[in-house]
DNA sequence: GTTAATTTAAAACATGCGTTTGACATTAAT
DNA sequence: ATTAATGTCAAACGCATGTTTTAAATTAAC
């Protein structure tokens, strides 16, 4: 063998794009193999033959994204905490480290950005039954991690509430992955390209107001408990 | 005829029932007719027979429970509007408005408190493509009237911005219908049983600070009025 | 009680699915 | 050039799906 292999590479690639695409605009359930041999030009045995079962197909391109995006939050956070062992970081920061590893995703594939945010959060929204044993695993370290960092920030907050919160959190950020084509084309009435991260601002905006909901840090607020309205 | 069909009643009730109780659990697309008849102790042929199609089962389904919480939402912020008619209305009521007609419904079912939530979350989460045209027109008429009704109570937060904060309270929504039972063991530690009461709660305290991200209401305000929420 | 309409039941139908087969073509190695 | 491994293809398999059919049973009306 002079090289990597050739005749190999190919189609198998061809069939993974394909996938990706599909799942991406109508959802893991909803796309047959023969849809995906069909796009990527290839005979129904192909997919199977490559990748050993659909299951497989779609395990692969699970993995291939939701493990590296894990990755690179736990990675941020990692340095948010050696930047600041003591003292406090402001949630926008954490929130940036659990979301903007997109954005650094959206360049190395093949997918328009909206497609990519289409297909990284039907992964995020897909039920553990559906993720390997190891992939469940990485999350939930994640999110661990994340509710600690979140808890340091926010002491007066109670765990049950931040976790309800994060819950929050996540809903939201599911949702804006795989419907951010309903607001889109608000966003680029002005020139430049960087939808995504004007979207990715707002999210953090509110996201972070969510989270430190009754904690007064707002400057001002000389007067105290300011509990609005629990009835 | 006597009385009030007895014949086809029983099995079409049977088969309603079924159908919502599996919808709730696994979702519109995961359930077969079969296991539907089979749950109501019917023959295979009895959705055909009963309600037309498969199709046309589910759309009663949704229009059953959709068509009611839109009236109610619309009905709630009515009534707060008219109660306030210059005033300005705290966006946590215009959240319950938008959410509690939830609780008032759960009692008219025969499906548990969680299985009902499960089942609207996921109706409130159907594309467009798979609701009646009429529906689909409910939808966005309230959508547009509670917009703007939140425009004017955040008069400072461009519409944009808006749109784009509903658009994360829904999902935080439909995640928080979907999947409450991850959290639900949380709530319950205490008695009683106002697990969805205490649930809402926290999503309204969460949904109302984003919303209002960014503005400054917080009590201080050194001049006069202060006399914003004094119903 | 007879007749007509309505409801149930078993079986089969047609279609789409994931997967497997076995023959054929292509490529790599000796 | 021969052989072995690898990749491709059309066809078919087995199964689950929604739906239809046909006949029997049940119910209502006269």
């Amino acid at each position: 063998m002079r090289d990597i292999k050739l005749s190999e590479s190919q189609p198998k690639q061809r069939l993974l794009a394909a996938a990706e695409q599909l799942f991406a605009e109508k959802g893991f359930e909803s796309v047959a193999v023969r849809d995906v041999t069909q796009l990527a030009k290839a005979n129904v045995a192909a997919v199977n033959y490559h990748f050993g079962s659909r299951d497989r197909l779609v395990a692969l391109v699970v993995a291939r994204y939701l493990a590296p995006f894990n990755q690179e939050r736990l990675d941020r956070l990692d340095v948010l905490e050696r930047r600041a062992p003591s003292k406090v970081v402001p949630i926008e920061e954490i929130i940036h480290a659990l979301i903007r590893p997109l954005v650094g995703m959206v360049g190395k594939t093949e997918l328009s950005e909206a497609l990519f945010c289409k297909l990284l959060g039907r992964i995020l929204a897909l039920p553990e039954e559906a993720l390997s044993a190891e992939v469940v695993e990485q999350m939930k370290v994640s999110n661990n991690r994340f509710m600690r960092a979140i808890g340091k920030v926010l002491p007066t907050v109670p765990q049950e509430d931040l976790q309800w919160r994060m819950h929050f959190l996540v809903g939201s950020l599911v949702h804006l992955l795989t419907h951010q084509d309903w607001l889109r084309s608000l966003s680029n009435g002005t020139s430049g390209s960087p939808a995504l991260e004007v979207m990715l601002g707002r999210f953090v905006r509110f996201a972070a107001a969510g989270l430190r909901e009754g904690v007064e840090i707002e400057v001002s607020a000389p007067t105290g408990p300011q509990a609005l309205f629990d009835f």
